[in-house]
DNA sequence: GTCTATAAGTGGATAGAC
DNA sequence: GTCTATCCACTTATAGAC
């Protein structure tokens, strides 16, 4: 990586604007002491300018946060969808395959360590604000249970899977998402494991085959 | 309850201490806004005295946190025991009923509206407290995977579930309490509802119901 | 677009009278 | 054990020179 501590989420390094270095530098600081801790004199100084400048390219510091939701809540909604293409393919790839695809491109938006840090700060400014409140419940919580519904009363349509109830299995299977998600984010996150682990894809794929065994007809 | 907004989450109410006093009224404001952002002066003004008065009983802010933390997390500890006397009664009460009653006994002690501030309060600080998170690490999720674990090992002795490996039987069973908590008081939270609804109570039903289905041998 | 200087407010905490 | 008065560090934000 770079000389600086701040691993830059946007693309070109070398041609970050400032606005971007700021957002930067926030993201950082909050991902490590949260939103309140961080003010306006430490993420100035991280980027290298004063505080006044700051105001030249947001015009609160709540600016930089909802800057900063907006920005991401975007690009991380889709990682609950499920892959294109996926959708009609049911009998084709088989259940393992087909559960295996839809875990996998969820996993990997959370992994992903350019954006990991991005889940730290929200899942820490969760509790005191509305707008990632909403995004998690719809993004993470309702979406998902929506479409994996759909799914499973798909698979006991074509009897591939013992008719519960759709809605029940799809808390099954999904929960140990939000269990993973949560051991990670809250429980195991420092700013040195930026990533899941291996063991946490390791309980995943055991997730995934104790589940289609419990469930296929 | 009382003519005042604080529930108070000690004996007498009419005998309460200003430490106390000062406890409560704390609890209740970082439960609201976090600990960040709820001033000494705020906590005073709850209580009904003067800043300078609160530090005749806590030598600080963070004091006030810390006996907060130390009080409950104790008092909480116990709620991821089984209950005693159910230790060796395994055929005697069958797999349901065993299950039954040591989620019961985990829920419980989180429904209960008297600690759920508290709850609420330790998940928000969570995220910076070191206390806390070791607290979760070992109460929330070692120490209950590791009791399930043996359980699920002598299940399997006696055959009465299927040879899984244990310990992934634990996670698969206990990560929807993880799920459930989750869900209550990050996304769900709000001051009027303090106690799980009866929604989650079901879901967690029919978690134990798919879960026996799925295991028994 | 960055700087210096400063306003205006809030925070935690202490001293000392009663 | 509570009060008034005060300290001072730190915060967000603005004004105006360069």
């Amino acid at each position: 990586m770079a000389k600086n501590d701040v691993e830059t989420l946007f693309q070109n390094e070398s041609e970050l604007t400032t606005s971007e270095k700021i957002l930067d530098a926030a993201i950082d600081l909050i991902a490590q002491e949260g939103f309140d801790a961080v003010s306006i004199r430490d993420i100035a100084k991280t980027v290298g300018i004063r505080e006044s400048s700051i105001y030249n390219h947001f015009k609160s510091k709540d600016e930089i946060l909802d800057t900063i939701i907006d920005y991401f809540t975007v690009e991380l909604a889709r990682a609950s969808a499920l892959p294109a293409g996926i959708e009609g393919r049911l009998e084709e790839v088989g259940i393992e395959k087909y559960m295996e695809i839809g875990s996998n491109a969820f996993m990997e938006r959370i992994m992903d360590p350019r954006v990991s840090k991005i889940w730290r700060v929200l899942s820490i400014e969760l509790y005191h604000n509305k707008k990632i409140k909403d995004f998690f419940i719809q993004t993470m919580l309702n979406a998902p249970l929506d479409a994996w519904e759909q799914i499973f009363g798909k698979m006991i349509d074509k009897k591939l899977v013992k008719s519960y109830d759709p809605r029940m299995l799809a808390r099954e299977f999904f929960s140990f998402g939000i269990y993973l998600y949560f051991v990670q984010f809250f429980l195991k996150y420092d700013e040195n494991s930026r990533s899941f682990d291996d063991a946490a894809l390791k309980e995943l794929d055991d997730h995934i085959k104790f589940f289609i065994e419990a469930v296929r007809a």
